[in-house]
DNA sequence: TATCTAGTTTAAAATCATTCTAAAGAGCCT
DNA sequence: AGGCTCTTTAGAATGATTTTAAACTAGATA
């Protein structure tokens, strides 16, 4: 199978048709690689890569991405949004002063208790974000 | 002492000057009680008490209130910024089909473990947001 | 109390990430 | 190939937030 065809795949297994601009974007993101993307940082990257998809496309594809499980949003500021390309279950140091955001493996946070989620609803997800500073500051 | 006086002096101590504007604001969030605000809703509140406060101002004292540590800002979403009266550790529910932020009792989440934090820096803030969503849907 | 100055407020313009629009293009089924 | 629907596109629109430059004020000083 080309890894054109594998994109494609994987795409339509998720529900969304694959056109050459998600196909595109599902190579450069979806390849088992673990980082975070902005709309900026991933339209250089396909720039860089010979290519051109427009702006639109690439929030729409950011978003659709993100709603099909392909992608996870990672919310630590709100100055633009932060796309993490590992879905699995795991949290994130953030550095505010170069807003850095780093992986935490997935065992070194242990919540030992969660609350009861309010009448008629259930857990979806629990996020944890250790802000942290550099020491001499 | 006047409550105006209550809260030019809260202002003071954190290094703030107590212009008219701010100990409006201050007698409007830091009165004790806890709520989550924006920076539209507190235009309102200050409306509805009869003042008015340029839209700048708003957001630079909710800005400058955070800063100093009698806000606390809520991540979220990036729509809008959120701000947390109560500025204990404490955690949130987050509810995102009505955008609807809820507190959790302080002792409700229990850390087990954290990770420490790389080299060279340190753990400022932990923050919990256990994503919750109504059961029929 | 009059004066001074640095810090503040103001309304309006600017910024900037993101979404929307309407027209042109492309999967994909037959 | 034909056709129907979903996508992409460039550009305009949106909306929260920040910036601007000029007018104002808190607080210190004389």
């Amino acid at each position: 199978m080309t890894p054109t065809a594998h994109f494609a795949e994987k795409l339509r297994l998720v529900g969304l048709r694959p056109t050459r601009q998600r196909v595109a974007i599902a190579a450069l993101l979806l390849d088992g690689r673990h980082r975070h993307v902005t709309a900026d940082s991933l339209t250089e990257e396909i720039t860089t890569a010979g290519l051109h998809v427009s702006g639109g496309t690439v929030y729409n594809t950011l978003n659709q991405f993100t709603e099909a499980g392909l992608l996870r949003r990672v919310m630590v500021h709100n100055d633009y949004s932060l796309f993490d390309t590992n879905t699995d279950h795991h949290h994130h140091f953030y550095e505010a002063e170069n807003d850095q955001l780093v992986d935490i493996p997935h065992d070194d946070v242990i919540l030992a208790q969660l609350p009861a989620a309010p009448d008629g609803h259930e857990i979806k997800a629990v996020d944890v974000v250790i802000h942290i500073q550099s020491k001499n500051s």
